[in-house]
This record gives structure tokens, sequence and C-alpha cells, in this order.
DNA sequence: GATGAATGAGCTTTCATTCAT
DNA sequence: AATGAATGAAAGCTCATTCAT
């Protein structure tokens, strides 16, 4: 079953913007890369922030996916909360593409400013919607787990929260490490998924 | 007494980098902060990309130097790791233009594969010079806790390390909150201090 | 009876030649409001360029077979003349599409000196021979009209041909009015057929 | 004396803008006729079409400071007309930049409903004052002469107007003629002011 | 030291045209 | 006859960098 056009076009642009960043991404490199003429990216996509969206967009909307059939049964915040985070690992640790991924959620968003067009505002619409329902997944079961004791009351849910995004971002993606000439990261998949669970593990409240 | 052009130029340049990001700042934007013509700026620094290393490389010469200062006496281990990302909290956090360096700090970093000319390659290792610096201290700390079992022996030092940071710097960027329309942080200076310290404190081995 | 393709691509490209001028109007467009596909108007139509042509081509088709029935009878130069005139004016304001006509006449003669292929050779022949026509009309009757002492023979019949040419076009296309924000054209078409009729007449011999 | 880059560019954009019409003209050629960079005409003009737009600025310009030099004196309205149509002949014939300039004027205008920017409406203001400064005066003298009863008041002014400008524009451009291959215009600089003075002759009331 | 006019490589985007189906 | 996905040449514009003054 070969993969439509559009596909292979968003795959290629996921690699080339994850390795160059999305200034530098060229619309030239991405049609490269994709074995496919320039024109035919501006056929499925309006632009070159379109085809960044496009990325965000995909991306989101499967966590939340996965989110949504993960959270159905009725287990306590704190398994949830650990799930989450889980998908997150998953997702991106499944293989490069995703893991590019993650680096472009981190740096195209500051471009998102600079929609003007219809469609493009219909996607960033889209977009908010998926990331406030993720942001709303995540602070409700914080929420729950502070009013059930089950959870440190001491710290806000957005100082959590933001512990525990940035602790998962800066695991997955080797923030830090990257630049400065060291090899790997040093740890695995397994290490991670450990970490993550003792750190959620550790706002627990007192007994 | 004046600020140097030199000086001048580079706070010129950390506001306008931080606020449109590394790409869409422009030498001429740069030039009119400053308040400086554009060919000045090159006379002071050998490229745009210098002009970005530079801005990174002050930064971490402060936050070594401060680091060097406060880790003098004889602290414990823990303690010396809770300075230390004080450290960052305050220099961030003192007002916007440090605040911009955070952001800086992680956006500018792909450009360094760039480099290409002798002068860049020596402000290169010089800042890989600075940052392994930071992150030895960082790595040396939390092993000498691990050693004389003050700290969590089950999670490696990579780990804990990559936790610390992204959460230091989720919490004092507000990344993951700003491009979604929430306003502020909703938590202030005092609350982060807060927070890495009983995050730091979290990672206490068990008695 | 249903019009053939050829004549409804004929007629969508003369409206959006007309509004949008041959340089910014697109194929995608004229196929768009001819409900047809692009590919099909290349069926037809061997360009663009062929297409533009073809639609001034049917005009001054159109404009000779009407005098020609007009001038059969044996009336006087000038009142032929007029007749000629008024063949312009009842086309060119009998509908929008016509009126859109005197437009592209005027627009798309600079594009004739890009011909390159031989059908569009061809089909240029076919032009200039209409014109030709039209102007030998234009230019017997000013002659005759001056022979026979009808028509003022101090002005040289290319001026005659000018004056009577220039004022037909922009009486009736509204040339100088439009682009200046100036609603309507603040007459209508019967003042238009008085003013070519009086301004043919201010020709005529002193007595 | 040296002329200056922005005059050079702009004789090179009225050339080649005339040549090849608006949308032909490409920035490169221009560049190239004036001896200069690309870059440099974007420094000069804010875009291709704030280039147009001066071109006929400047014009219009031109022909309104020399009309309110020519009326101040107390003539006839009849004569200040055709003192008015004369400046056009004058201006047009001088040199083929400024017959060229006749051409722009007529192909620009469509293009001005595609101002977007700040600038570029100023200009386009200033363009609307001039030509509105151009239009009364014509407008003007027209209702005097009819007024005095010098003029038909038979015609309606917005007819003689058109009937003038028009006779006056194919005149000099030589329109209608061009495209078909008849070499030149038949006539001189001499035959159109007495063509023009007889047109505006023949509109003077009956006595 | 300081200026800013001048350069030119490089980018995104448009769109007539082609061709497999 | 008819479609529309696919192509690729060409264009306007940006901007770091240079250099005469």
């Amino acid at each position: 079953m070969r993969k439509d056009k559009n596909t292979l076009i968003l795959n290629a642009a996921i690699k080339i913007f994850a390795e160059k960043g999305y200034q530098y991404a060229t619309i030239a490199e991405i049609a490269k890369e994709a074995a496919v003429s320039k024109g035919l990216i501006h056929f499925y996509f309006e632009s070159k922030l379109d085809l960044m969206l496009s990325v965000i967009l995909s991306f989101l909307e499967h966590v939340n996916e996965i989110n949504a059939k993960k959270l159905i049964g009725s287990i306590s915040p704190v398994d949830s909360l650990k799930a989450v985070f889980e998908t997150f690992q998953e997702l991106l640790f499944k293989d490069s593409d995703n893991l590019y991924k993650g680096k472009i959620l981190n740096e195209g968003l500051p471009e998102v400013d600079k929609i003007k067009s219809k469609v493009l505002k219909n996607k960033k619409a889209a977009i908010d919607e998926q990331n406030r329902k993720l942001f709303d997944t995540i602070d409700k079961l914080i929420h729950e787990g502070q009013k059930a004791s089950l959870l440190n009351r001491n710290l806000k849910p957005e100082i959590i929260r933001q512990i525990l995004g940035g602790s998962s971002q800066f695991l997955t993606t080797g923030m830090y490490l990257h630049p400065f000439g060291k090899g790997g990261l040093g740890y695995n998949k397994r290490d991670v998924k450990k970490a993550m669970n003792m750190l959620i593990d550790s706002f627990r409240a007192a007994k």
C-alpha cells in the first residue's frame, strides 16, 4: 500500500524541519527528500508555515487520541498521570520521526504568531484546541489528585505541570546535551519511564 | 560612565533575538535598537552568528562565575545542587534581559552547527568549555550526593540532571504555556525556588 | 441547444481576462468560471495566449461582419462612418461581455509580440487581416468623404481615424475615469451615440 | 552633474515598463538597464508596484506644475483648454521617455487596486490628488466655457472630456496603430497640435 | 570608529503546461 | 473528451555582508 503524496511530504518535512530547524529548512530540500517537485508541496500545503502546523497538529491529535483510549477505565489520578506522560515517551521514542516531532513542537510555536491567512487561522484554532485538550487532561488529573489528597497540595498545579512537562521533554529530546558534543543520551527508554514514574510518585502527598 | 558600543550592541541583540528568534531577528533591527549603524555591528562582531554566540558565552561565563563563588564553602552536595539551580532562577528572573537569555540559550544551539570560520570555532570552543564546566559541576554534585548516600542511587546522574534542568527551564521560561494564550505563569519566583528545592529533596535517598 | 465547450471556455475567458487583466487572469480561474478542468482548456486552446487571441479574433470578425451588412446600401461616406462607429458602441454597450471585449482589445495587444508557435502566427495573421479590414473600411470612408468634399481636407485621414477611435474607446470603456474613484460614467449609450455623431459632423467640410 | 541612483532607476523603469508592460517587466531587467543590483531597487522603492506608482506620480506632478504656470494669465476658457492639452502633447512628444509615460499611465492604473501597504496608500492618495487636480482643471474650463456660451451646451462636460482625453492619448501614443504592423504614425507633432485645436474649436457654441 | 548605499545569493511562491488515467 | 496531480521555470523580495567615504 503506497503512502500518498501528502503523507510523503509530511514525513519529509518532519525530518528536514527537525534537522535544520523551521527557518533553515527549505522547500527545495523538503521536496528533494520527498522526491517530489517544489510545486507539489504548495499543491498540498498552502505554505511552508501550513506544512509545519500540519506536522504539529497531526502529532497532538495522535497524543490526545491515545490518551482518550488510555483514560477510559477508572484508574486513579496518579496512575492516569503516569499514563499520560508514558504516551509522550512512547510516541517520542518510537522512532526518529516522532522524536523529531518533539523538537518541532518546541521550535515551531513562535512561528504561530505570523499566521495571517484564514486557512491557517483555522489550523491554528485546531492546534489550540488539541493543546487545550492536552493541558486540561493534565491539569484536571493533578487537581483531582490533590483534592483526593493523593498529591502534595503544597505545590500549585501549574508548577507540577511545568516540572513534569519540562522533565519529560528534556529526557526524551535530550535537550541540554546534544549541542555540546556528548554522544548518546546515556540512558534509554526504560530509564525514562522509571524516572517519570518516580518523579510523579515524589509528588504524592505525605501520609 | 557610558557603556561601550560593544555592550550596547550585545544588549540590543539579546532583546531582539529573544523577541523575534535568531532567524527572524535582523541586523537592521538590532542596529536600530542599539541606535547604531549596521556597519558598526560587523565592526565589532564577525557575523550575526558571532553575535549570538557572544550572548550565550557571556551568560554562561556569568553563571559559572557565580557558581564558583557560591560553592567555595563546604556545604553538602544537596545544598550545593540547590544553590546551582538557584543561580539559574536568580539570573533568569532578575530582569527581562536575563529571562531573554534563557530563551536564546535554548533556541540558538542548532545554529552552532553552521560554524565555519576560525574565529567562531574558537568561540564555540569557549562556549563548550563553559558548558562542560556547568555540566561537570552539576554531575559531580549529583555523583557525590549518591556516593554519600544522600541522593537516590536508583536513578542515573544524567537522568537527574535532565529532570532538574528541564524543570528549571520550563518553570522559568514558561515554555508550554505561552503559545496557548494562557496569560501569566500563574506563579512567581518564590514558588519556583520552593518547587526546585522540593524537587531536589525528592531525590534524597530514602533512609 | 447546449453551448459547446469551446464557446463555454471562450466566454469564461472573456469575463476573467476583462476583470483581472490578461496577466493576472489564471487558467485555473477561467477553468473554474467555465466549470471545466484546466486540462480541457489546453485541449481546445494551445495556450493562454491562444485563448486571448481567440477572444480578440472573434470580436473583430463580428464587427466586420456587421459592418459588411450595414454598408451594402449606397449611403454617403459620412453616414457610413457614423454607422461603423455605431457598430462599436452597439457591440460594446450591448452587454457586459462585449464591454469586456473592448478592454481586452486594448490590453491584449502588447502580448502579440510574444507569439512564437506556428499556430499562433496563423492566428495573428487572421487578427491582422480582420484589423486591416476594419482600418481599411474606416480609412476608405474618410478618404471618400474628403474626395467628395464632404469632410474637412485639412486633417490627414490617419488623424481623423485616431480621434474617432480614441473618442469611441474612451467614451465606451470609461477610461480615464475608473481608477479615480468617480462612480459611474455620468452618461449613457444614447449620449455616446449623439456625441460620436456630432464629432463626425464636426469634421464635415465647411461650405 | 551625475543623476542620483533614484532617478537612474526611475528612468530605467519607465523604459522597461513601457516596452514590456508592467507585468512582463522584471526587476532583474530594470536593474540591468539601470546598471544597478536588484537589491538596490528595493532599497529605493518598496516594491515593484511602488516603482510604477512613482513613475506615474512624477509625470502627473509635472503636468500639473506646467499647467499651473500656463493658466496664470487671464486667457479664455477655450484657449486654456487648448493649452492644457498642448501640455500633454509637449510632454509626451518631447522624448521617448515621456512617450513611454503615456503608455504606463494607461496600463498601470488597474494595478492600483492591488495596493495594500500604508506607504503605497499614501502614494496612491498623492496620485489621486494630482489626478483630481488635472480633471478639475479640465472640467472647470469646460464648464466655464459652457456657462459663457463659448462651448456647445448640448454635450455633457464628461463627454467632452472623454473625447478630448481619448483623442489626445490615441494621437500621441499611436494606440490602434502599433500592433498591426503599420510603421510610423503617419503624422507629426505639429499635426497633432493642429488637430487638437480644431477638435476643441469644433465644440464651440454655434452663434 | 562610524556610516549607510550597494551587492547578490537564496528563498518562497505562482502558474502555464503536461500527461497518465 | 476530460480530469487534476505533478512539474519546473521564473519572479519578487529579504537581508547579511561589504566597502567607499
